[in-house]
DNA sequence: TTGTAAGCGTTATCAT
DNA sequence: ATGATAACGCTTACAA
C-alpha cells in the first residue's frame, strides 16, 4: 500500500494539515517544520493520491487527446511525432496525458468526449484535425471546457488558443513552383472533404491556378482519404484519363507515396514527365525514389506548443500568446524537377 | 458543472445509495426503480466522477504506458501503430490509457514510474522494450503492481503475462535467406546493446552463421541506435572497410533506411552487389528503392494484445492465456535479391 | 505557527 | 427494497 498523508503525519507527530501545507509551500509553516516534512516525505516516498487531490481540487491534472481512428489510423507516422510532442510538454508541466481513439464524427467519439467531460477525467482537450463544422468546438465551448486547437486557418470564430499552421501559404508556394516548372495540368488529390486542412490546402492550390490564369478543371480534383491506398487509387484514375495531368499535388505524404506507386506501375517517369508532391514532411519522403517534394510541418513542435497553450489556458496562467503561428517549409526534391 | 449522484437522487426522490446500486446492477433494487434511475441518468447525462470512484474503489481505471524518448523518439512510426493498438483495446475495455515519455534508464523515468505508482494514477503498466536487466520488472514485481510485457524471449523469469514476438526465429529465416543467396560476409547493425530485442535478433543472426559454418567476424557487428542517422553512419563505416560486407542486416527498418542511403551514396548497387534488410515491416519499406526486405511485426495487434493481457491481469478476470505468441513474417523484396 | 473539522462524490456496511 | 452513515485521502476555512 502506498503511504498516505496520515502515515506521514503520524510519523512526524504533526497534524495532517501541517504536513499538507508544508508540502504545498504555504508561508505559515516554520521553515524547520517544512524541512522535516520534506525530508520525511522523501524518505517514505510520499506523493499525494491523485484521486483524493482531484476530488478536492476539482481538477483532473490531466489533458485529453482523442486520436482519430479509421482508415488512416494504421498508417500515419505524423501522429507519433505529434503525440510525442504532447507527451513531452505534458511531462515538463507535470500533467498527464490521457489518450483514446475514436472514428471522427462517430457516436462513439461523442460518447468519449462526453464521458471525459462528465467524469471530470481531464481538464481540457487537444483538438487536432479540425473539421468543417466541428461539433466538438460547439460542445466544448457550450460546456466551458478548455481546449486548444491545431488549425490551418486564422479561425477567429473559434474561441480557443491555437497553433496556426499556415498550410495554405505553403501550398501556394508549392503549386507556384510547379507552374514555374512549366506544369499546366495540375491535379489535386485531397483528404476527406470535411477536414479543414483539406479545404485550406485545396484553397491554396486553386488560388495559385487562378492567379496563373489556368482554368480550374474539376476532373483533376479528387477526394482521397489520407492513406497510401487511397492515394494509389486516386492517382491510378487520374493517370488513366485521356489527357492525364502532368503533376499530382497530394494532400499528405502518405497519399503521395500511393501516387508514386501508381505512377511507377504505369511507367511514368517521375520528376520529368510527371511531378508528384506530398505534404507533412515525413522523414520517409527523403528515401523514396525519386525523393519526394513535400512541405515540412514540425509535428513534434506543433504538439508541444498546443499542449503548452492548453495547459496555460486550463490553469489560467498569465497568457503570453493565444496564437502561435507556424510557417511550414517547402522542400523541393527530385519528384518535381525535370 | 457536471451532474452528480446527489442531483440525480434528488431529482428522483431517492437516496444516493439506491441510485448508486441501481446503476451498478445490484440485485436488491426493484426492477421498476432501476429503470427509472437509468432513464433519469441518461436524461441528465449523469456519469460518476472518476476521482470519487477511484478514491473509494482504490482503482484508477487507467493503464499506463511510458514511451521511450531519446534519439529514436522522433522517428519511429512503429510506435504509432503500437499505441493505437493499446488505445483501441483500452477503449473497448472501458479503461483509459495514460501516457508519458522518458529516456530509458534515466532518473526521470524512475521518477515517472514511482509517481504513477505512489499517486495510484494507473492500475498497471505496459512494458514495451524490455532491457537486459530491467529495473522496471524488479520494481513493479516488488511493489506488486501489475504489468504486461512485449518480449522477444520466452522469459520464464518475468512473472507477468506477455506477448511473445518471436523475433529470433524470424531473424534466422532472414539470414538463412541471405546465405542462400550466396552471401558470406554478412554484417549486423544492431540497436542499443541493452535492449533484449537486440540481443535476440543478434542471436538469431549468429546462430545461422554458425550453422552455416561461417566464422563470426566481430568487425561486422556494430551497435546502432535504431535511428536512420545511426544506420547511415554505421553502414558508411562498414562499407568503407577494405573488405566490405556483401549484406547488411539491420536491427530495424529505420536503421535500414539509413543504410540504404549510405549505400546509394557510395554507389553500391543494392540487391545484386549489396543486400540490405530491415526489421519491423513498416509500410514505408515498400516504397524504398529498391523495396526493402523486412520482417513484418504486427505492431497494432501486439499493442492490442498486450493491453488486453494487462487489463485482464489488473481486474483478475478469468485468464485465458498468459502468453500470446506472435510469429512475425519474413517479407522478401528486391533489396536482398540479385 | 499549528490543529480541528468540513467536505469533495462515490461505494459499502449496516439498519430499517 | 430502501435509506442513514461512515469511510476513501486530500485541501482549506476557521479556530486556537
Amino acid at each position: 500500500m502506498p503511504v498516505t498523508i496520515r502515515d506521514l503525519a503520524r510519523h512526524l507527530n504533526l497534524s495532517i494539515t501541517t504536513v499538507s501545507r508544508a508540502l504545498d509551500g504555504y508561508t505559515d509553516v516554520s521553515e524547520e517544520t517544512r524541512q522535516r516534512v520534506i525530508a520525511a516525505a522523501r524518505e517514505l516516498g510520499y506523493e499525494p493520491s491523485y484521486a483524493a487531490r482531484q476530488l478536492r481540487r476539482r481538477q483532473a491534472g490531466a489533458l485529453g487527446y482523442i486520436l482519430p481512428s479509421g482508415p488512416s489510423q494504421f498508417s500515419d507516422p505524423y501522429s507519433v511525432h505529434f503525440i510525442t510532442g504532447l507527451c513531452d510538454e505534458a511531462s515538463t508541466r507535470q500533467v498527464d496525458l490521457v489518450i483514446s481513439s475514436a472514428a471522427p464524427g462517430s457516436e462513439q467519439e461523442k460518447r468519449q468526449y462526453h464521458h471525459w467531460v462528465q467524469t471530470r477525467r481531464v481538464d481540457g482537450f487537444v483538438l487536432n484535425r479540425l473539421r468543417m463544422e466541428d461539433w466538438r468546438v460547439a460542445y466544448l465551448t457550450q460546456n466551458r471546457i478548455p481546449f486548444a486547437v491545431v488549425s490551418p486557418v486564422a479561425s477567429g470564430e473559434i474561441p480557443a488558443p491555437r497553433v496556426e499552421v499556415q498550410d495554405r501559404r505553403a501550398m501556394e508556394e508549392l503549386v507556384a513552383h510547379l507552374i514555374e516548372q512549366g506544369h499546366r495540368r495540375i491535379a489535386y488529390i485531397g483528404g476527406p472533404a470535411y477536414l479543414l486542412l483539406d479545404r485550406e490546402r485545396q484553397a491554396g492550390y486553386r488560388d495559385v491556378l487562378a492567379r496563373a490564369r489556368i482554368a480550374w478543371n474539376p476532373q483533376l480534383v479528387v477526394e482521397g482519404d489520407l492513406t497510401e491506398a487511397g492515394g494509389y487509387r486516386a492517382a491510378l484514375n487520374l493517370l488513366r484519363l485521356p489527357q492525364p495531368p502532368t503533376a499530382l499535388v497530394c494532400c499528405n505524404d502518405l497519399t503521395a507515396l500511393g501516387a508514386l506507386r501508381a505512377a511507377r506501375e504505369l511507367q511514368f517517369s517521375i520528376g520529368s514527365e510527371l511531378a508528384i508532391s506530398g505534404f507533412d514532411g515525413l522523414k520517409e519522403t527523403e528515401y523514396t525514389h525519386p525523393p519526394l517534394t513535400t512541405v515540412a510541418r514540425p509535428a513534434y513542435e506543433i504538439g508541444r506548443q498546443v499542449c503548452a497553450l492548453l495547459h496555460t489556458a486550463v490553469n489560467r496562467l498569465p497568457v503570453e500568446q493565444q496564437v502561435i503561428v507556424i510557417q511550414p517549409e517547402l522542400i523541393i526534391r527530385a519528384s518535381t524537377r525535370g
